[in-house]
DNA sequence: ATTACTAAAGATCGAGTAT
DNA sequence: TATACTCGATCTTTAGTAA
């Protein structure tokens, strides 16, 4: 969780470069007393957010990407459809597998509204959809629950309201993924290839809402 | 302050329009207790921010905005550049055959939209540009791979878009690189010293964003 | 089934003060 | 001068349960 003090430490750009900045002057920047921003400052820092030297305080890498975290949840609520684009990918027939499960269809039926047809369109995103696809994670996923089935384990699906060339669909992205972040699969009520008359390698468009 | 629970709210769309939710759901979803969850929505509901009624929540406009003022603050923070300031020193010719090799050449192309002059230009930074260089690698780099040829091994390259007296240029730190903590090569369409007419001692700025 | 009150535990705070 | 410890007050949280 971001708090208002990594936001302070941002804007003076702490992110950037060691801010040399007192307890004290801190506390009356921010209405606290300075020993609550020594206290904080010391939980800050044992998190990892900050770090302290002589008489300086920095965000760390971790405390800067999870600014960054919260900057692209807020950037992607605010624009709300995200567009992505990439080419059609020969699939690894490991959706058809999943997809085909009863309880994977019915739990879909139930969330989307359509029953998928038994296999996923692979979508391989260019530079900036895989930028796009690390900001849709962060989107509130519709989850699909997993099961077990004759000693084998289905793991969660992370799931999206999508639509690849206006067709309406959705994203899957399984817990434990077998593809690279690259490539992303989409379920849909019929076969997409078809339907869109397009083949590997084709170039299409996909909207996350 | 924008919360939490604010920011589940928003992530669920309730700028857009009411969220039909229950606190034991909101509980479960943010790891809080239901009666947690209630308190605190009868809390942002008493300062505005959320409006609840018979059974879903909105984010207020004074809510909505408060979270508008916190992006403005986020964006602005990183949308800062990053400035150092240094002398141009005599490179070691190392740059000139890196670069000069056509994958690397391609790569960079391809990232920044530029064939690279076959040769970087060499800036020693002052004290404060080395503090700052220790900040620009904490920012996401765009990578550049790396690959083998001819028995020898070409590792990644770090890059940074980069402006050297405000000609568009390219930051790239090799992985394992022979030059101290006080050097940065930068990578231009063209000879910079010429287009520059710099001379090795004289000072420059390079901007990173 | 859902929300919110009460009470007690736990976390966070400022004041005083030691290092 | 600057930082951080102790301690009592205040707030935040959860569990139990009423409305």
């Amino acid at each position: 969780m971001v708090d208002e003090i990594m936001l302070f430490l941002l804007r003076n750009g702490a992110h950037m470069a060691p801010v040399s900045i007192t307890t004290t002057d801190m506390g009356e920047a921010l209405g606290m007393s300075q020993q609550n921003i020594s206290r904080r400052l010391m939980l800050l820092e044992k998190k990892d957010m900050v770090l302290r030297r002589k008489g300086s305080v920095a965000l760390t890498e971790k405390g800067i990407s999870e600014i960054k975290e919260l900057l692209a949840i807020l950037q992607n609520s605010f624009d709300s459809k995200l567009r992505m684009t990439g080419v059609i990918a020969d699939g690894l027939g490991e959706g058809r597998f999943y997809l085909s499960r009863p309880r994977y269809g019915k739990a879909i039926k139930e969330k989307f509204g359509f029953k998928p047809f038994p296999g996923t369109l692979n979508i391989r995103l260019d530079a900036e959809g895989v930028e796009l696809r690390r900001r849709m994670l962060q989107l509130e996923p519709i989850i699909v629950d997993g099961f077990s089935e004759n000693g084998r384990t289905f793991g969660d699906l992370f799931s999206y309201k999508a639509a690849v060339e206006d067709v309406e669909c959705a994203v899957v992205v399984p817990t434990r993924t077998h593809h690279g972040k690259e490539i992303i699969e989409v379920v849909a009520p019929m076969n997409l290839r078809k339907t869109l008359r397009k083949k590997t390698g084709d170039k299409v468009a996909i909207r996350i809402w």
